[in-house]
DNA sequence: TTGTAGGCGTTATCAT
DNA sequence: ATGATAACGCCTACAA
């Protein structure tokens, strides 16, 4: 009967049932960056763990915070059950609105602190110092740390492990230098540049992703002729698949989408079974580090 | 009192205009295949476009054919209005399940035809003849066609273009290798390492898309220490972001996903105007060729 | 066990 | 013009 009438081209409609339950089992996806592979593995992941757990993706592209506020009504109409972000933005204003809508909120490596938001975290810091550590063993004079756009939580963390990480070891922080790029390829291969105009050769590099760091690659070699990792070594951040490329062979620290995205999935089912009361948790991944060619010491 | 009925957390819904008018405004976007930077983009910019259409994205990701029914039938019961794809896939079966679902289809690069389904396709054909005539101009002797999946129809037609235009210019057949491939930069890089073995030396090769390409060239430099573009051309097809990197500098051919999601955007208008009637309209664009630094004639 | 009524939240229509 | 009511489709609860 069921199977005739499925011949028939009858589905099941859903809808009344999320009128009467008041859960839509949609849950609204607030990405943007797709052009980072890092967050398009991340979509990927957390597409199909929604999907094995049952729930839609009602998927929200956001370019920048600003058409945060429409795209968030428009996601609110639909009755969505709860939001799962990887906005890297925390500015007051976003978590306001995000506690407002009353649903659960996961985000994905971001400081937003406040009722119904709950964070999936990379260990940011400690990837850092770790990093710290491995430059330091490896005889390292001249740091330089690659950091991220400044209102990116995530970044800032993995630079003060850096920087902590380093003070301890003893490195003054004057030997430090800091350059600042926005997670493109673009902008690592810009740093780099700028870096060589005022005469630095850097010979450690510590980049907050991996895509600045294929950038960094490539003007230390076009712009001052220095090979990674004979003369300079280099560590990035998210493994993403370019950094097993051959012509980079990057070091990195992958943060275990897998896991990352499981623990979302837990905050989320917590946030949900409890229903009306606003839940606020932290799950914290340690990032793993993979070592490639770009800090194999040479001789 | 909207304003007042808004700070008191009152969102309208929309659920129930859906049962009334039949209509959800919901697209079910079936894609995979994210690891490539070109398919994240074109998701990119079709989500921007649909929601600037005021249509929102019902997300679902799939790996393989297998997953697809299943992913179907929960779609459907959410009553999305049409479907929006970029598998590549072409089998029987899934014309007929998507035949079958009585919503409008906009597919990407497939061959797919049938009632209800309609296509933007990149002039895959035209781009391979192209192809042939820049190698034919560069003076390429060993030519390689390095291809994609069989099942992927739109490599398929880059392949025949390009072969056509070799024999046109006079090529001999049997003076061109065919190496295949699927897609990932792992498999640009063993195909060109198969080569190897075989002992044949390319000095021209096109590939079905850019992450191949981006192995081959690996490949090139580590296995037979031959260097792009001084010993042999390469050229790509996305021009995907890596292809401008430094360490690549990749001509390839860009399917221009703008004008691609404009044309998926009007067969989706013409097809949800004309409601209950089955459309079945094509849409081709023109690639364009980026030419870079590794179909550069070296002296 | 089988059947029927009510309710979910909005919109559109009809009656006042 | 303003206000009441039916309708959308499914599920649940209660009645026969």
């Amino acid at each position: 009967m069921l199977a005739a009438a499925a011949s028939l081209g009858y589905r099941p409609n859903r809808i009344p049932a999320i009128m009467l339950s008041g859960r839509s089992y949609m849950v609204g996806v607030v990405i943007g960056g797709l052009e980072n592979p890092f967050y398009a593995t991340a979509l990927e992941r957390l597409a199909t763990a929604l999907r094995e757990s049952g729930l839609q993706v009602l998927l929200m592209y956001v370019d920048d915070a600003l058409t945060l506020d429409s795209a968030l009504d428009q996601l609110l109409s639909y009755r969505i059950d709860a939001i799962v972000t990887s906005l890297a933005i925390g500015s007051k204003t976003v978590v306001r609105a995000l506690s407002q809508l009353q649903i659960p909120v996961v985000c994905f490596n971001s400081s937003l602190v406040g009722p119904w938001i709950s964070t999936v975290n990379s260990n940011n810091h400690g990837a850092g110092v770790a990093a710290a550590r491995l430059v330091m063993e490896r005889g390292v004079t001249q740091p330089v740390w690659l950091a991220g756009p400044g209102k990116n939580a995530a970044s800032r963390a993995r630079g003060e492990g850096f920087c902590q990480g380093l003070r301890k070891a003893g490195m003054p922080m004057t030997g430090l230098t800091r350059l600042r790029g926005d997670d493109t390829y673009d902008s690592g291969y810009d740093a780099i540049t700028r870096l060589w105009k005022r005469g630095i050769r850097p010979n450690g590099i510590f980049s907050s992703n991996d895509m600045m760091a294929c950038g960094a690659i490539d003007a230390l070699r076009e712009r001052m002729g220095l090979i990674c990792p004979r003369d300079v070594i280099i560590l990035g951040y998210d493994n993403i698949p370019q950094a097993g490329w051959r012509s980079y062979d990057l070091t990195s620290f992958d943060q275990r989408t897998e896991r990352m995205v499981t623990g979302a999935m837990e905050l989320l089912d917590e946030a949900l079974v409890a229903k009306d009361s606003p839940l606020s948790r932290t799950h914290v991944v340690d990032a793993q580090l993979i070592e490639r060619g770009s800090t194999t010491l040479t001789d």
